[in-house]
DNA sequence: CGTCTGCTTGATCAGGGTCAACTCAGGTGG
DNA sequence: CCACCTGAGTTGACCCTGATCAAGCAGACG
């Protein structure tokens, strides 16, 4: 499913159209990455790395609907997402899905296998992928010899952590509408920074998934795609979103306009200075 | 601003009360600690690892009220809780707290700083504490020389990350009786794990820190410690909580009996085990 | 002794969840 | 080639959980 408008980037051990391969080359058949391909991609300097053509990582591909890892299966490796989506879940003791993240591009997966040496979510490909294999164990060897490395990990361990320190934030305190405005934004700037258009994309996950992601059901998310789309704020259709006010999207603020608060002694003095904005009024 | 309250580490250089101290010695009218104790109060093996006495981390005291770091401050240190309990704390753009974290002993602090180089949240003393100062360039030094020191670090990271998407889970997906339920039971394990009882123990934070932190207001958090309380689950006085029945509070059921649901199709066939445990129909 | 902050409890309201009907696109098989 | 089926998405009607507003109380502190 998807397969429609997936295509990206399928290495396909196959034959090798290395135009859409960003590096890498073959080797028994197999895609490889060298250190500082590998740097490239999380960008990181990767200054003093010797393009050491002996240390090489291997590719995997994944097709659309495969599961990388599941919860509770033996961690040994992180992945880093070179091409493709994918979803992470937390299936709690019901058997229903939490989706975590979407990692796309230069993510890193698996992070959460280290502590207790299992992964404890579940990633799942929404679209063909490409995924570089990270031995834990190698990898840490190395950052001991290559410190970018080592400061690479410890970076991205703790992106990752700032991401979900906003993502609590979020679930937490905005409005259902504030958080579907948030979450366009990310995915725009995210396509942006990939070098896609941020205007006009394709959204990778169902709506049951986005609601998921952020606390919401389906519904409430079609719905308020639906509003946003009325007050010309974005253009829907099906799966593929316009952006026609980023702005707006950004300041949409949460309705409840307090909660939470310690004193509203604003501690930013730019409190006040979002538009009032009762843009959704329309509802 | 809060100047009151801010000034910062403050090693109380005065009288030293030993006996309140778990380890560590004094130096320059100051309490330090080697590797092998900071590896004991994080659980870490420290085998081979000297009790090198010339490796010595510093505490530093703070008083209840008291910020260990804000937000946007340069990071360049790590703390472990040896004692005492805090708050992490997120700021919107409104001024408004969302807290994220109650660290308590053995509690990491500032790993959000490590990406951007500025620590992302705030932490606030809930009680005094007596914390230990790593110093990040160092830590990561000793890592790789020591490597239960490097495992110790990834791992913490990693516990740090699990711990999160499980409240991204709960944020998303319990109700709020669930919420506070687990809470408590949260608190209960953490308290049982150093040492104190888990059947009565005393809340550090205010009503309000805990709605924070559940995204709840502090009224639904009173009414349902009301409610549990009258059912027979836990007792209440003020701050003081008795845990009366945590099995009924561990299955505690989010009232809406599904949502997120991927397929029914239970994974864990465990899914219809639980009692129906309409508990809180008494509201 | 007045004030302030934390907590409890009640009354009211609405955001968003639930249930349900319907449309649409793609895939399948006769 | 088309009928049929399935899953995604949209939309409406209804209602419940939990937020909001408000009042009152108790302990801490100057």
């Amino acid at each position: 499913m998807l397969s429609t408008q997936t295509s990206e980037i399928r290495p396909a051990t196959t034959t090798l159209q290395s135009s859409s391969m960003e590096a890498g080359r073959q080797r028994q058949g197999r895609l490889w990455s060298n250190l500082k391909e590998v740097c490239d991609l999380l960008h990181i300097p990767a200054a003093s790395s010797i393009a050491n053509e002996e240390l090489l990582f291997q590719h995997v591909q994944f097709k659309t609907g495969q599961r990388i890892h599941t919860i509770g299966q033996p961690f040994d490796t992180l992945y880093i997402v070179n091409s493709g989506f994918l979803k992470t879940v937390l299936i709690d003791e019901y058997g229903n899905e939490q989706v975590l993240s979407f990692p796309m591009k230069s993510d890193m997966l698996g992070v959460d296998g280290i502590h207790t040496r299992h992964y404890s979510s579940e990633a799942v490909a929404l679209s063909d992928c490409d995924l570089i294999l990270l031995p834990f164990k190698k990898l840490t060897a190395l950052g001991r010899i290559h410190l970018e490395l080592e400061n690479m990990m410890y970076g991205v361990m703790s992106r990752e952590l700032v991401r979900e320190q906003a993502m609590i934030g979020m679930l937490g305190a905005l409005s259902a509408e504030a958080r579907v405005a948030r979450f366009l934004v990310a995915l725009s700037d995210r396509f942006a920074q990939m070098g896609y258009s941020s205007k006009l994309f394709n959204l990778r996950m169902t709506r049951h998934e986005i609601g998921s992601y952020l606390g919401l059901t389906l519904e409430t998310v079609s719905r308020t795609l639906s509003a946003f789309n009325e007050i010309g704020l974005i253009s829907v259709d099906q799966r593929t979103i316009g952006i026609k006010d980023v702005e707006a999207l950004k300041t949409l603020r949460r309705l409840p306009p307090s909660r939470t608060r310690g004193k509203p002694a604003g501690r930013t003095k730019a409190s006040e200075t979002a538009p009032p904005s009762q843009l959704l009024a329309a509802l």
